[in-house]
DNA sequence: GAGTTTGAAACT
DNA sequence: CAGTTTCAAACTC
């Protein structure tokens, strides 16, 4: 194929240059043109990037870990990824109750770092570990995936607990050089190490070619984003989880991770749950993101621990900060110890625990009156799910949760994606006592300064995702401007707003607008980004490959920022743009848009060649005829086959059209281009501007035969067009690329 | 810190 | 439903 004219024709053509972009600027993006070769690749190819990507990051997060380590310095971003995952999981540990000025501030700066180098190989293990869709159990001993999982998981829970113990820096040393060894022993395996980091590539779906293409050697914190995506694909998975298992219920782990935190808070105390706590974060963690696949089939523990754990992981970012913040005060006021909250259930629990035993040490002279529930958990609350639950609580957990305007605890940081699970795992509902301060990110003092604020919170927007802390001036915090209230968060003390009625004292006015607003739209309080795949079904997506990726909810509708600021919705939840979004001038638009390139321009290279083919028929078929009208002029016969530019000339009967990529590319007729049906806005043939663009307006005959001149005689094809536009009119016949066939029929040929 | 830009939400 | 206004966050200087 490649030694025939047709190629060598083609390869002098120069279809593929950067075109001007129209209308939906986000659908023919020039970066996403591929070069000839890539558009064969498989959807494996494409992820090779992300495979490249993913590598890159590991190994700068490993420098950095190296470098930080050796000296730790608290403002070093190391990276994106490592920031949300460390500040998710392991963000507790930064504001433990270390004596101010003691030589914990050290140890406080190191701790993170490795942890966050925990973090990293423990997401890439893990997820390598959910990779393959036959397991069945979270730990088959003969799967050395898992092993290989495993090891390291061990390690995480090891070195977490060391740190929880401050051990000496030489011992975190040797730890780390025992995971550098590792990972370099795991680097010698090969090629399952690197599916691994593949796997964690696509689970780093926030469209890594966005990094690709614009920059190489850019520094990968710009790519912040992509670490709320990561955190958000790892807790979607177990959200998907979730919701197969929604209505099963609750299941013996739970019971008995409550029982055993129960028992542990009950009789042993503080400073057991101290030294359990961080292995307990280890365990937590490492189940939680083991089940990642396992979900379609495990009807077990290990489900419902992950749909625990989403929740959990989901509410660590909002409170286990908040959670260190307020052991600090209470270690600041009954000298106990901290206790770091990694599970649900545990939050709970010591939320509970904490409040009792402080019952009467007002530990926070900030807190507000009133619940500290969801407000879509109060829509929600079962009371016989409250007494499932924590039936050992029962009491305590009804009056708070009903009405408890004296109560300790006063507001709720439940993330968006917590309403949703309010409805599908309401064993969760309890969990929505949360002390105010929840919403605090760690190391951000309760503070009104508005700026200091503003500025924290910008910095550790990333970080702590759900922590709203509003500036609202105008509205209230009674419309969907508030971050607080759209994310059904009662305004807390951080926040800077001004004659705030988000507060559990106006409840009523609270539920009643929210109340009217869902009735202007169900969703609005919906999580803005859903992170599964099967919430919005999309065509071409590869499905099989990618387990998983956050979209937004609508949409975003950027047309300056590209998607590449936080104006972006898409952006900001860490989210690809989707097929939903209106977005113009994006240039890291969902991976459809390029597949749809790539066909497209597959098309085209069809086409050609179909011509190509053609034309030299014809004209061979042409030279017969004339020496045939030779013989018979005078007699002004003209048959009707004689005419190639008739449109029985160029096209094919339906059954021939196909776009069929495998066989000869012979027939690739204009027929199905030319009746389609009404072109999608978008999905128009636009590859350079003044040439398909003007054969477009030219050809906007329904009937696309114009070209056949009235008295059956060949009409003449413009002059001086592009390479295109003379190709076009090549043979006297004019190629209408008006539009190509609705893309659910392209992504089902079959259909055909 | 003030002013500008941006895009979602709200409104018409 | 489309266009406009309002709003608050993000961003810039």
């Amino acid at each position: 194929m490649q030694d025939s004219p047709v190629f060598n024709y083609i390869s002098n053509l120069s279809p593929i240059e950067p075109v001007k972009s129209r209308g939906n600027d986000h659908t023919f993006n020039s970066l996403t043109f591929a070069s000839l070769p890539s558009i064969f690749t498989s959807p494996q190819n494409v992820s090779l990037g992300e495979t490249r990507f993913s590598l890159r990051r590991h190994h700068s997060s490993e420098a950095s870990n190296s470098e930080s380590f050796q000296t730790p310095n608290p403002s070093d971003k190391l990276g994106s990824v490592p920031v949300a995952v460390e500040q998710s999981y392991f963000g507790s540990k930064q504001s433990e109750c270390f004596t101010p000025g003691s030589s914990g501030t050290e140890v406080n700066n190191a701790i993170p770092t490795e942890n966050l180098e925990l973090a990293i190989e423990l997401s890439n293990t893990l997820k390598y570990s959910s990779g393959s869709p036959d397991r069945n159990a979270p730990c088959d001993a003969t799967d050395t995936v898992l092993e290989t999982a495993a090891t390291p998981a061990s390690l995480v829970q090891s070195l977490v607990h060391h740190s929880e113990e401050r051990h000496s820096s030489f011992e975190r040393e040797t730890h780390l050089r025992r995971i550098h060894g590792m990972e370099r022993e795991k680097e010698a395996a090969g090629v399952d190490w690197t599916r691994l980091i593949s796997d964690a590539s696509d689970l780093l779906n926030f469209d890594s070619t966005t990094i690709e293409e614009g920059s190489d050697g850019e520094d990968p914190k710009t790519v912040d984003p992509g670490a709320i995506c990561f955190i958000s694909n790892i807790l979607q998975d177990n959200h998907d989880c979730m919701e197969v298992m929604e209505s099963g219920p609750i299941d013996s782990s739970e019971q008995y991770e409550l029982g055993k935190f129960s028992n542990q808070s009950e009789g042993i105390g503080d400073l057991k749950e101290t030294d359990e706590a961080p292995a307990v974060l280890s365990r937590n963690l490492l189940d939680k993101l083991n089940v990642d696949d396992k979900c379609p089939k495990c009807i077990h523990s290990s489900c419902k621990h992950s749909s625990q754990s989403y929740a959990i992981s989901r509410r660590c970012l909002d409170f286990e900060r908040a959670e260190t913040h307020k052991r600090k005060s209470i270690c600041d006021a009954s000298g106990s110890y901290s206790v770091p909250l990694h599970s649900n259930c545990e939050v709970t629990l010591v939320e509970k625990k904490l409040i009792r035993t402080t019952a009467g040490c007002d530990y926070s002279s900030s807190r507000l009156p009133g619940i500290g529930l969801h407000l879509n958990a109060l829509a929600t609350t079962s009371e016989s799910n409250l007494s499932k639950v924590v039936n050992h609580e029962t009491q305590a957990s009804e009056s708070q949760v009903t009405e408890t305007p004296n109560s300790k605890i006063s507001s709720t940081c439940l993330t968006p994606s917590e309403v949703s699970h309010d409805e599908s795992c309401k064993s969760e509902v309890h969990i929505a006592e949360t002390p105010p301060e929840a919403c605090a990110p760690v190391g951000v003092e309760s503070d009104h300064s508005s700026p200091e604020n503003k500025r924290l919170k910008s910095k550790h927007v990333g970080e702590s995702l759900a922590c709203k802390r509003c500036n609202c001036k105008r509205s209230k915090c009674l419309k969907l401007y508030c971050d607080c209230f759209a994310a059904g968060l009662y305004c807390i003390e951080p926040c800077s707003c001004q004659e705030c009625f988000n507060k559990p004292i106006y409840e009523n006015i609270v539920v009643e607008t929210r109340r009217l607003i869902e009735s202007r739209n169900p969703l609005a309080f919906a999580p803005k980004v859903i992170g599964s795949i099967n919430a919005i079904p999309q065509f071409g997506e590869e499905t099989n490959s990618t387990p998983t990726s956050a979209r937004h909810k609508r949409g975003c509708n950027c047309r300056k920022s590209g998607c590449l600021k936080k104006y972006c919705e898409c952006f900001q939840g860490g989210a690809g743009c989707s097929i939903l979004c209106r977005c113009i001038g994006c240039i890291k638009h969902f991976r459809l848009e390029r597949w749809i390139y790539k066909f497209l321009y597959f098309q085209f290279i069809l086409l050609l060649y179909q011509i190509e083919a053609e034309e030299s028929e014809i004209e061979e078929h042409k030279s017969r005829v004339r020496k045939k009208d030779a013989t018979d002029v005078g007699l002004g016969r003209v048959k009707d086959q004689d005419l190639p530019m008739t449109l029985s000339g160029i096209c094919r009967p339906s059954g021939q059209l196909t776009a069929s990529f495998s066989g000869k590319p012979k027939i690739f007729s204009l027929h199905s281009v030319l009746s389609s049906p009404q072109p999608e806005k978008h999905l128009q043939v636009i590859p350079e501007e003044g040439t398909l663009e003007a054969l477009d307006n030219s050809c906007s005959q329904p009937s696309g035969v114009k070209s056949t001149s009235p008295n059956s005689k060949r009409v003449s094809p413009p002059h001086g067009g592009s390479e295109f536009g003379s190709t076009a009119w090549r043979g006297g016949r004019k190629l209408v690329l008006r539009s190509i066939p609705p893309f659910p029929t392209l992504a089902s040929p079959r259909k055909h």
